[in-house]
DNA sequence: GCAAAAAACTGATTTAAATCAGTTTTTTTT
DNA sequence: AAAAAAAACTGATTTAAATCAGTTTTTTGC
């Protein structure tokens, strides 16, 4: 496989959160201790960036996205799925704020841990920090493929990505709901709405894609890929 | 401070190598041990995208970019001053390759430290884990930045971000040589180089900047950060 | 020191994608 | 069920920046 294939806007990273699998039982009852569990609704914020971090957030359930926000754009990091964690970066020493905003995009639950606690046990189990450096490698290789594509390729090659991630790795369905405006989709994939909808309508000619309301079927994978790899 | 102040597309992270500072005597030798000190030249490539890393790198003289590659575009990800480690992703269980290529901006030199041995440390050292998972926090922030500047400022945003940066952070005086040609600094500010020539001019004629060959002096801080944060 | 090559620069043209200005369709509210 | 609001869509226009096609200047090698 060549260098260029791996690189993709994809919007999760590889990432497995395997880091509680390696906890003591007592380790795992301190945690359970200092976490609260809450309840999103769609379109709630999770954290906003720039404000303390009091906590790391696993998001147990429901889709969120994790985005930065300038005066009038924002960017799209990643999206959250079911198992992941938001808001490891504010882990660093020195430094205990958010590093982006995070918003969820349907009905979500998550575990909010206690930063101290989670960083306690980084420094006393090596296992658990050895899989929470993982972890950040995988974002950071994630970030590297979406900052590469959003900026070097086109519009088509863009949607390729954001539909592919979408049905192989988040859905890993050929067919799924997916519960987003055009508005929040095109923000997805770092493009104005205008041009998504062309661009769908152009997939949709080519019979790359079927879509119906929010449900997306993805009919030619083959070529999906090839515009996803060749820009 | 508001948050976008915070976002540049600067091209080093803030952090600080310590974690060596956190090893034993023993673990000192270990590593001394296991490294070879190798020498380069300017334009040499330290490391390659895609292929076995064997090593940590650590660039102890010169300066350095790590990049990732396209079929026509290559994207820059960051400058590496003397300090700093190369290939700190490589550490990522289950893929021991390179996660993007390396490659001098001038005559450098660098400690190979065996992966191996820079892994097992991270397992037995607790400090030393926490202080790499504090330099991958910090190396994630700043690729979030210059990945949003990259996506959303103007050219005239990104070069101003570039000689903040280059001022600022790596030669920290308002006057420096910058060993680079036009297309380098072109590349490293994400534009194309006829771009770069055109900002620079501007630059000049606003009395921003002064440039007499590769020497660069900031004439105006406040203004240049002023177009850094307003695009 | 001169020729050749590379780098720096300039102006004109092209292009990809955003923006603008709408219309149509769908959803929500009353 | 009708009115209002929001979302989806369409075509025309604008714009930022790349590309193209050169010229001038600087550097390199013999």
């Amino acid at each position: 496989m060549n260098k260029l294939t791996a690189l993709n806007s994809c919007t999760v990273s590889n990432a497995k959160c395997l880091c509680f699998d390696y906890l003591t039982a007592e380790e795992i009852e301190l945690i359970d201790k200092n976490s609260i569990d809450v309840k999103y609704k769609k379109g709630e914020t999770i954290c906003k960036h720039g404000t303390i971090a009091p906590h790391v957030i696993y998001l147990k359930d429901g889709l969120a996205k994790i985005y930065l926000e300038g005066l009038n754009d924002s960017l799209i990091l990643k999206i959250i799925p079911p198992g992941n964690l938001i808001g490891l970066t504010s882990i660093l020493e020195g430094n205990n704020t958010f590093h982006y905003s995070s918003h969820t995009y349907e009905d979500s639950a998550a575990s909010l841990i206690d930063i101290k606690i989670f960083k306690q046990i980084i420094s006393q189990n090596a296992k658990f920090a050895a899989s929470i450096i993982d972890m950040l490698c995988e974002n950071s290789l994630q970030t590297f493929g979406r900052f590469f594509c959003l900026k070097h390729k086109q519009l088509y090659g863009r949607l390729a990505d954001i539909l592919l991630c979408l049905s192989e790795r988040i859905f890993k369905k050929e067919e799924f709901v997916l519960k987003l405006s055009r508005k929040e989709l095109a923000e997805l994939s770092g493009m104005s709405t205008e041009s998504l909808i062309r661009m769908i309508k152009k997939f949709k000619d080519d019979d790359i894609i079927e879509m119906q309301g929010k449900t997306i079927k993805i009919m030619n994978f083959e070529l999906l890929h090839k515009i996803s790899e060749y820009g």
